[in-house]
Parts: structure tokens; sequence; C-alpha cells
DNA sequence: GCAATTTAGTTCGTGCGCTAAAGAATGTCA
DNA sequence: TGACATTCTTTAGCGCACGAACTAAATTGC
């Protein structure tokens, strides 16, 4: 305790131990059964929503297109999504479950840490929704910043960039 | 809306939602001033500890060696820290800040996105209070989880390992 | 019809993050 | 002193994440 942090540090910390954890997860989900936080996240979001395109997907998922695509790329390696151009409109991919997704879904741990849903199960229902309440609230503040660049599904409007 | 989603997925997408926007944050911190997130963050921790050595700044800046070990390369490109061997025991490496560190570090942009940082400074005292519990003791929730992996600062009793 | 634009995905380059293993320096102990 | 363990840092290998640039396909305008 060399220094006192002001507020806005001591928020940074936070989410950094947060995102930290996440990701300590996201490894030991792999070593035990193969499988990455963000695949398994992808999975369920495609289980959700198939047969899907990938936008789509990106959009339900929170997560950019470039990135999405390397997650397909090793779940469909693993074998458990299929991919295939749209008949009608063949510059959309679609992505559909296999039979050893849907297994693996089955069996597949919780994405949340067991001990973090312990605690979750122990609080009250208020608590738990005060919680997740402020967690969406400080997730909207944070993208209030750059709203351009967020998951668009309105993507008119930005002909601001002709110049010649 | 096509489903419900539980308790548990919604949480997820909150993290999720918070993480992407720190990600987006950071590139584009690195667009307009030439330093990331995650690098600006550091080269704080070391202003507040130097000169520290990379050990002790790991785990203040909660992350990884591995992981500051890159980050460092890239402050000392750019000159804004220099990395040497401390004398007496020259297994350490000594970091500290430069003149160039010292000066980006005062006209460096809030960490926070600007957005945030106004609201937070519009709630009350409380609020704001309320806000950091509940990530720190998410952040906590989610460390309980994997506790020999994270920053130990007493590195002993672990030699259950001896099998041969 | 056919150029110009728009849209959907992928590839490329860079950076962050983890674990595991390697290197280098120090300490221990017989 | 000399093998062995411990400590501190870096490297190697992989995956995630972004934006920008690229390819291919569909749509629009003329």
């Amino acid at each position: 305790m060399p220094h006192h942090l002001t507020y806005e540090e001591q928020v940074i910390v936070a989410l950094r131990r947060i995102t930290r954890a996440a990701d300590i997860h996201s490894h030991l989900l792999q070593r035990k059964f193969g499988i990455t936080g963000p695949q398994l996240s992808t999975l369920r979001v495609v289980h959700r929503l198939q047969p899907v395109s990938t936008g789509a997907l990106a959009r339900a998922a929170c997560i950019g297109y470039a990135t999405l695509t390397g997650v397909l790329n090793r779940l469909e390696v693993h074998g458990y999504v299929t991919r295939h151009r749209d008949r009608s409109d063949r510059r959309t991919v679609i992505v559909a479950m296999t039979k050893a997704g849907d297994e693996l879904l089955k069996t597949a741990p919780s994405l949340l840490q067991t001990r973090l849903r312990e605690e979750l199960g122990r609080m009250t229902e208020a608590k738990r929704t005060g919680i997740l309440d402020t967690l969406l609230h400080v997730a909207t503040m944070m993208e209030l910043e750059s709203p351009e660049s967020l998951i668009e599904e309105a993507p008119a409007a930005r002909a601001a960039k002709k110049l010649k």
C-alpha cells in the first residue's frame, strides 16, 4: 500500500482482474475439455440461433467478424459446427451445429466459474439482479464512447466519406 | 429476441460487452496517441512504483510475467521506460520511467472512456462506490476458481509435486 | 446489359494474454 | 566445491481481438 489509488484507477484494476480471471478460466477449460471460453460461448449462440449466418452470429455474440472467422475455423476443425454458403445469396455463410457439437454442449461445463455460480446462487434474487444491472450499466457506458464501431444493425447513414 | 437468456448467459454477455468495449477503446487510443490501453496502464503503475522489478510490476498490475515482457518491450522501444539488470542480484530487471514517459503521462488522456468518466462523475458518491464494490466483488468471486495460478506473493508451500 | 456501389466474409498485421519450458543467476548443502 | 534446487525473467506456442485491406457476390443506376 504505497500510494492511494484514485477511484478511476480502482475501477481499472477491477476490470483488469475480471478479464484476467476470465482468461485464466478459459485456459483451464481448454486444458480440461479441449475448448476455450470464446469457442464455447460462440457454440452456445450457434445452438440457440442455428442455422445462422456469420454476420448475425457476430452481432448476437458481440464479436467482430474477423475474430469470429478464427473461432469458427477452430470449431469447424474440431467438428462442432459446419459452414456452407447460402444457396440464394452466395455471399453469406450459414453456420450449423453437428452432432458432436450438440453432444459437447450437453456435457459441457458452465461458462461461468463454478465458484462464481455457487456464490451467485447463494445470493438473494435482488442482489443477483443488482449485480447484473451494474454490469450491464457499466457495459452500456463504456460502449457509448465509440458508437460507430459497435455492432450496427443499421449500417446506413455514413455517406460522409465521399471525398473524391 | 428469439429466446430467453438465462441469468448466467446474461452475465456472460455483459462481461463480453465490457471487455470488448475496453478493447475497442484501446485500439482508439493507439490510433490517436500511439499507445494502447495495457501499455498506458502499465506505464502508470511504473510511474507509481519506480524503480521497480518486473516481478513486482506484474503483481501490482495484475498481469502475467510473460505478457508484461511484451508490453515492456514496446514501452522501451517507444522510449517511455528503461530496463537494466539489478547490480546486486543480476536476475532481476529494474524498470524506470524516462523523461518521455513522464511527459506522456502528463498529457495522456484518461484510461477510462471520457463518456464513462462523465457518467460516473454525475452520479452520487454512494452510487459510484456501489459500482466499484460490485466490480470488485465479481472480480474476487471469479478469482476464487484458480487460486494457485493467481498472483502469489508467497510462492512457498507447493512441494507436493515431488513424485520421483 | 454493365459500370459503380454496397454487402458478406476472409486475410493480414499487430498487440494482448495465457501456460509451459528454457535461460541465467543465486542460494543450499553435503 | 560442485551438484541440485530456487528464483527471476524471457522465449515459444497458441488463441483471441481489433482495424484495414481484400475477394466475391449481389444490387443499383443508367
